[in-house]
DNA sequence: AAGTCGGGGAT
DNA sequence: ATCCCAGACTT
């Protein structure tokens, strides 16, 4: 890992927040494009919020994007441009919260404080048979405390790394390879043969899945984007104007009707190009992509931060979210 | 304390 | 299909 070859805060800090519900191997393409792109506090705090969701572009959770951009102006206009070596300080900072914090200060500065992520919650989980739902945050305490305990104040960051090293390569979900488990001798799950049985959990709920319409509308040699609000699902990341599907209403009829809703455009000749699905942490969707021409009106924006008629070569310069990006292909095919 | 917020790899 | 990932924030 790239950022396990550095001892620049700012480096294992972007890796960190990068990291957060990612896995390893999906962030190690982001990491080195975002570290070459702002290579450090200075860059990131003067860069444009568009060109950081742009290189954030398809690793999903935007507002760590955000929240990241924000901490590093703050760094540089109140912090002196440093990554403040104290865990309460840092803590602060927007996009920080526990595990980020005793990560970023236990690796970067030696400072002695337990993260506690998923893999580490397993792992402790069957190291000492602790019964607590692992995605319940009343467990939260209760394997805090236990880290706590356990953890190497003589070289916290490389204990903290080790426990998450051990859970991501061992201590599996699913069938840990305890046989080869350097701690299995401390392990009550292993020593009672139950490591099967742990971590437990909560039971999740069902996803609802929504069908939606989008409307590619053309005029001249240009379509029309929007720009979502910068708070909320895919704050900042730009699409095309569309909506729900009402009760017992075709998706054309849905695309037109949200299109005059809004961006207050009226649309003629209105063809389907094709049908994507995606699937979010809370609901998954049904999307059917229209192509339309401009017919009347004036753009008026009600729900989007923005809107700009672009060339259809231009789509690349913009943060796109992933449904979309299912059917640009098709596009720029015609 | 529960809900919101992406995307993809592993199974 | 389902699980779950080097979580944080809002309500």
């Amino acid at each position: 890992m790239p950022w396990r070859r550095t001892d620049d805060p700012y480096r294992i800090w972007v890796s960190e927040v990068m990291l957060q519900q990612t896995q390893v191997k999906k962030v190690v393409d982001y990491y080195e494009r975002f570290i070459e792109r702002f290579p450090d506090v200075q860059h990131l705090a003067v860069a444009p919020l568009q060109d950081v969701l742009k290189v954030w572009e398809g690793l999903g959770y935007y507002a760590r994007a955000r929240n990241l951009h924000k901490a590093a102006q703050v760094i540089v206009e109140e912090l002196d441009g440093k990554i403040p070596v104290d865990y309460t300080t840092f803590r602060k900072l927007p996009g920080v919260g526990d595990y980020s914090a005793a990560a970023v200060q236990s690796i970067a500065f030696n400072v002695p404080y337990a993260a506690v992520d998923g893999n580490i919650k397993r792992v402790l989980a069957r190291l000492f048979l602790m019964e607590a739902p692992i995605n319940d945050a009343k467990s939260a305490k209760l394997f805090q405390q236990r880290a706590d305990e356990l953890l190497d104040r003589s070289a916290p960051g490389f204990f903290n790394q080790a426990m998450m090293e051990l859970g991501a390569t061992v201590c599996r979900p699913q069938s840990p390879t305890c046989l080869v488990c350097p701690v299995n001798m401390f392990c009550e799950a292993f020593h009672t043969a139950r490591q099967d049985e742990f971590p437990y959990r909560r039971e999740t709920k069902p996803v609802p899945e929504h069908h939606l319409a989008v409307g590619v509308i053309y005029r001249d040699n240009a379509v029309l984007l929007t720009q979502r609000q910068l708070d909320g699902l895919l704050g900042g990341l730009w699409e095309f104007p569309g909506g729900r599907l009402a009760e017992g209403e075709t998706a054309e009829a849905a695309c037109v009707r949200h299109i005059a809703d809004v961006v207050n455009l009226s649309v003629t000749n209105v063809r389907s190009l094709t049908r994507v699905r995606h699937a979010y942490t809370h609901f998954k969707i049904v999307v059917d992509v229209f192509q339309c021409d401009y017919r009347a009106g004036e753009v008026v924006l009600k729900g989007p931060r923005d809107a700009k008629w672009i060339e259809i070569a231009a789509l690349q310069d913009y943060p796109l979210p992933r449904a979309t990006h299912k059917f640009l292909e098709k596009l720029i095919g015609e």
